[in-house]
DNA sequence: AATGAATGAGGTTTCATTCAT
DNA sequence: CATGAATGAAACCTCATTCAT
């Protein structure tokens, strides 16, 4: 009658692989610091996922999953095009930077990822595909948006992507901000609101991996 | 034949191991597996590098001198605002996707890399750094591009950082033509043009690594 | 249902263990394994057996326990000394080939059972080995075997217990056919009657794990 | 400049393994035993083998090897049809006990080894084989033996391979002896010779795997 | 300069066994 | 009686690095 507790330490499991894999990489993380991260022993991951890498699947479907969950609620509520464009720039935002780690672990870890499981993950990653294509369609019709619509869409992840080399939560700049300017950089229309906005706070320094990237000092065990 | 020929298997061995870099990651590579590919034995590769992490270090500095080298020149040619805002994306692609592999195992070995080797990375990148700055201030004043720069260089690096996850070069689209659209993405004065030389040639298919990427799907050992 | 379900289990359970102990040996059967084949989880193994290896010396109990019950009961009932050593011949090859595979792991895995429970097989043991010497003495009073008789007996388990690496029990020769003609080839005496039924039959192709036996090349997981 | 001692070390770690395999069994064999048995660390077995398995196969080759050798010498040094016969006995209970442990290891871990290696080593095999066959037939058309040979071939070699469970070198039975007495089990006319020899030595107690096994009461670790 | 055998620390994984429920 | 999650020791194996030649 032991209500099986497996879901619950699966879960932990996930999370805590998910945090060390972003911070060190899905190599450099052993599985015995996964096993510390959680309180068990490190055999005992062994009894959740056949191996490691069945882990790094698992933080990876969970992140995709997130992907589209962060996506679909704020979609929903938009109305207007530009609005739903605002929506998945704050929606992919908000999954890299404001919740759990699996998500940052899909965008950096995927070349660890082999052929077969890889597979799995690409049903999830083409439903958050077909989101932006959608939004993207739209925001063309109303002329928010011009030129080759494929480029422009992965200028744009590019650019939101690229954030998890600069982007310190805690820094200066909210994430709803950042989402705002990002946008404004893409499409003119969004540029006036963020620029009132910008005119209130004190100007962060960024600084990023090509450059004077600060994350990368510290990550070094 | 006279003097050693340390310089010629010091800049083999880089060479090599850039390729693996770039394409399996710096922690998936064995010093055998580089040693193999320029036909000497594992042994020989501690003689030129104290350590595989050195390796990784001469890789980088090599990569950075080659971005900056990358830019320099069409940069020195380039006599409009415009112009040279286009030299600059050009170079940054032309190194990521035209010359050695070098480049992009700057962008995406950082992690690897010790805090200490970073910081000798991180000299020559802020010449890179300072370039951008530059044009992009010229840019601002020609009335180009405006809002926040800080930002705007960001995005600009991300997208074209990013093209390490999707662009084939052996693909319809050329370097060149990558430059120029990229660019009219980011600089409405520069889309015209692009928009008519898209006239002319098919449109390619193009996906990304949160959607439909397709390279991730081959480079398995 | 009154009592408790004990006994049918540790039977079920020995059963599947001889089964895949002779398929794969003892080492390389694991606990799992044989609670799947009964359909428990492996932790209810271990109520009923301290260990793994208990549940080996339980299966060798059963498999001496058989090729005692396999001789005499025949042995009862043949009258002449012919008869009584084919008796042996026939229960001992039924008992490896046409029963329970718990006979079979006696042969095969006496090396990974500890010296203690080794001596409690034994006893068992000595009970079918006097048989065997007290039919050999008979036939050799009656004069139809000669020489060392130790010999002989050693020889002639020899080639039975070999039988376990090339006989096929769906192949063409049948047990009792088998247990004639490999009597008359110790036994001159009785070398007539296999030979007036080899011209009946067709006869197979036989072959041997030193040679080309073919059981072995299956028995792979 | 350096001389490989590859083919040396090889050799020794091969040997040290099929002793140990002898003894204990593959399965019960560690890697780290081997090495200590050499005198090396663990890791270097695996400079030599790409695995454990592949170690097995190694000794299992080189112990088909010798039983090819230990038969051709012999055989051909023979002039009758008997003398033929006996080669092959003294030749196989030589290469079983009066030598390495390789071709014991052959005889009793055949089923640790995978399909794949097993094909490998059938081919070796089926030399030898090929001898018994024909040793078996000139010795059928010279009348020393009749009926069904494959199955005479079978016994013979079930009684000579089953010496491995109860034949002790150190015993009062010398090889030669023992070879010349199984030899008269199967072949009536040899067995004047083995008669006499007996007359002139004390009878040694023998015991057996099935029944009073004295070996396997220590081989316990 | 290079070799190639060896090292040895450490990684992933296996698995008999335990135990609270 | 049985579960199923967890243990923890130990297995196989990897690989950057060393060093005598």
């Amino acid at each position: 009658m032991a209500r099986p507790e497996d879901p619950e330490r699966r879960r932990r499991l996930i999370a805590a692989a998910a945090a060390l894999f972003r911070r060190y990489g899905y190599e450099r993380t052993t599985a015995r610091e996964i096993a510390r991260a959680v309180g068990v022993q490190s055999g005992s991951i062994f009894y959740h996922f056949a191996s490691k890498e069945e882990l790094l699947v698992a933080v990876m479907l969970e992140g995709m999953r997130q992907f589209a969950a962060a996506a679909r609620g704020p979609l929903a509520a938009a109305d207007s095009p530009l609005e739903r464009l605002r929506a998945l720039f704050l929606g992919h935002l908000t999954a890299l930077h404001g919740g759990g780690d699996e998500q940052a672990v899909v965008i950096q870890e995927w070349r660890s990822l082999a052929a077969r499981p890889r597979r799995r993950v690409v049903g999830l990653r083409d439903e958050v595909e077909a989101m932006w294509r959608e939004v993207l369609d739209e925001a063309a019709a109303a002329g928010l948006v011009s030129g080759d619509l494929r480029l422009l869409r992965l200028a744009m992840l590019g650019a939101l992507n690229w954030t998890l080399q600069w982007y310190q939560r805690d820094g200066p700049l909210g994430i709803a901000e950042l989402a705002d300017d990002l946008l404004a950089v893409f499409v003119p229309a969004a540029a006036r609101a963020a620029k009132r906005r910008r005119a209130r706070r004190p100007t962060a320094t960024l600084t990023l991996p090509l450059a004077s990237e600060a994350k990368g000092m510290h990550a070094q065990r």
